[in-house]
DNA sequence: TATGGTCAGTAAATCGTTACACCAGATTGG
DNA sequence: CCAATCTGGTGTAACGATTTACTGACCATA
């Protein structure tokens, strides 16, 4: 049974490769229920599978969504698109997953390598505050999700956006150190030119001056410029950042990290310099990564409810598919959740 | 420019279609240089891509290889899928992720469904003993390459195996263990029907009784049985199995995990329990994921070379691409290395 | 001038599926 | 009773590339 086609359990129903056709594509409505019979049997006795190849030239559609993400080495993208797939699969659709590693160039190379590939619907983690290299693309029908970056003013009219409200999570994390009695805090990045880091670090700001506190220094790892840092190496980001501000007189006793990537590093970086992180240093986190709530002491972090976005991703996706009229892309922000852990408390009296 | 074929290329170049064609596929050799350079503008001018669903079609090749890996929420996976999506990537192949969850339903629904795609190599992680619900599937052609499974007697004959030497391993994590002057030890994993376990579980003995101790109980998380841990759980596995064994009397004071984040877990309960890594307990884990440094303290593991082995896996691949004719299969057994860190130390004296 | 051999490139037949147009026979309506 | 409508399908032309077999044109040899 090297390949079964179409033609061969058309004829071993006694019927026209048409009639097969039409039963598989769901136009069974004007047919005599034993002739589906027939068909049905015939397709389950020899195993026929239909070619995707053919259907896909023919029809020019996919039920394969693509996903591009920073890194599958940063556990928050590993999660993501296990959640993505869950929900993908369950619509029946499948998800082709790829590393940008946030270099603009393989991202595009993704997009056009998907386009070939058939695949119309993409959804994109980036942090790039233009999708321009995408256009093209977009405009020959690519149908664009993307994923933790809020919509800008001149992204293209179609694209979707599905995030979280990035100054509201900034915010909670700072009003939560401000709440605790910390009076000088710091706001560790590395300086990709990132949307999530403009919101976030707002929300910081906002909550420090509500405080009645002045705005404290962001750090810019400008090293980061010469050469990008991905996002499995936002640890590293996080641990030099600390060698650097902690050597500084009169250090910030609490820390709101990009990431919780980052904020892990942040506190390996603490822990280099023989602090105890919870207790001489607060430290909050963004996204609430599985080993946040395993490291020592756990990290309080702003959760993202990835699953309700992956959901509402593949729903975006579901409702749209094969429509070529060019809907006006939409923008959803959700709200994220402080989670309150031990690596937070009231800063020391001394 | 909608779409572009390869007729609208020939017609710009003023030769056939058939001309076009032969030049993409290297049979360049009786062609004018000049007829060459014409079609090579017409194709950058146009924009033209080759389809893939019509190329496919009609080759019955793919250039896509397909990873299944348990879950890419576990950080050895993601980093080992990024790995060999570069390792792919340099070869002009990509990689199709999917998450089977560890359970071999998903397995074989993925597998299939890759096929279907026309995928003709699987790179399959699976820790199940037995791919026989994948030999009618091998059978037809399908190449498989299975990453941290040693190779099993009853495999089909043309699967390859790529995989650390897991009695070492195990060998290395205890004898390290023992040879800090630990006598009392304890393997923890779950109860994953896994045959990584059972070889790392080995090693484990016999560097235990190499060092004149009898063996010590493997801690068998039954609980594993009726609800699947998947990866991302593992470390509730390594936690939960913590607050067993140190309720008994006289715990151990070295324990060896099946994994990273099962140590993970092994700490975090430990923790729980009042004890310090690293001083009153000494763990030890399995694959060096990134967390293992970043970890409080920072975790001594036994590293699986992954670079390596997605060149492998890539280059096995490449080398047997489009091939029909089905050579035997074969096995490569790589030597983990031994990663010292805080998470070790000599037992306390008490 | 036959004969044959390169050279450079082309025509046409696929690959497996879909979808539009069509059709024969039965039923209905006025 | 004739035309219109419905029923349950079928025939066929694509979709865009690859590949085998072939064709003129040109050259060299005997």
């Amino acid at each position: 049974m090297e390949k079964v086609t179409i033609q061969q359990v058309a004829r071993a129903a006694g019927v026209s490769a048409s009639t097969v056709s039409n039963l598989l594509n769901g136009r069974s409505g004007r047919m005599l229920p034993a002739t589906r019979d027939r068909i049905t049997e015939a397709i389950a006795q020899l195993g026929y599978r239909p070619n995707r190849a053919a259907r896909e030239l023919r029809t020019g559609r996919t039920r394969t969504v693509g996903l591009i993400v920073p890194s599958v080495g940063n556990p928050f993208w590993g999660a993501f698109a296990r959640e993505l797939e869950h929900a993908a699969l369950a619509e029946g659709y499948n998800v082709l997953l790829c590393n940008s590693e946030r270099d603009p160039e393989r991202e595009s190379h993704y997009v056009e390598e998907l386009w070939d590939d058939g695949v119309r619907d993409i959804v994109l983690c980036t942090s790039l505050p233009s999708l321009n290299h995408l256009a093209h693309i977009i405009d020959q029908g690519l149908r664009l999700v993307t994923f933790d970056r809020p919509a800008q003013a001149d992204d293209p009219s179609t694209v979707v956006s599905i995030s979280i409200n990035n100054v509201v999570g900034g915010h909670l994390a700072a009003s939560h150190l401000t709440g605790l009695g910390h009076r000088r805090l710091t706001f560790v990045s590395g300086s990709l030119r990132s949307v999530n880091r403009t919101g976030r670090y707002q929300g910081f700001c906002s909550a420090v001056e509500s405080a009645g506190l002045a705005v404290a220094d962001m750090t810019l790892w400008t090293g980061a410029d010469e050469s990008p840092f991905g996002d499995v190496e936002a640890a590293d980001v996080g641990r030099r950042a600390v060698h650097e501000i902690f050597a500084a007189a009169d250090p910030p006793t609490g820390v709101v990290a990009i990431n919780d990537m980052t904020a892990l590093g942040v506190c390996r970086g603490l822990r280099d310099l023989g602090l105890q992180v919870g207790r001489d240093v607060s430290v909050v986190g963004f996204d609430d990564i599985i080993l946040a709530d395993l490291y020592d002491p756990p990290l309080t972090t702003v959760r993202q409810p990835i699953s309700q976005m992956a959901q509402l991703a593949i729903a975006e996706i579901v409702s749209h598919h094969g429509l070529a009229h060019r809907e006006p892309g939409r923008s959803v922000l959700l709200r994220p959740e402080l989670i309150v852990r031990g690596s937070t408390a009231a800063p020391p009296v001394n």
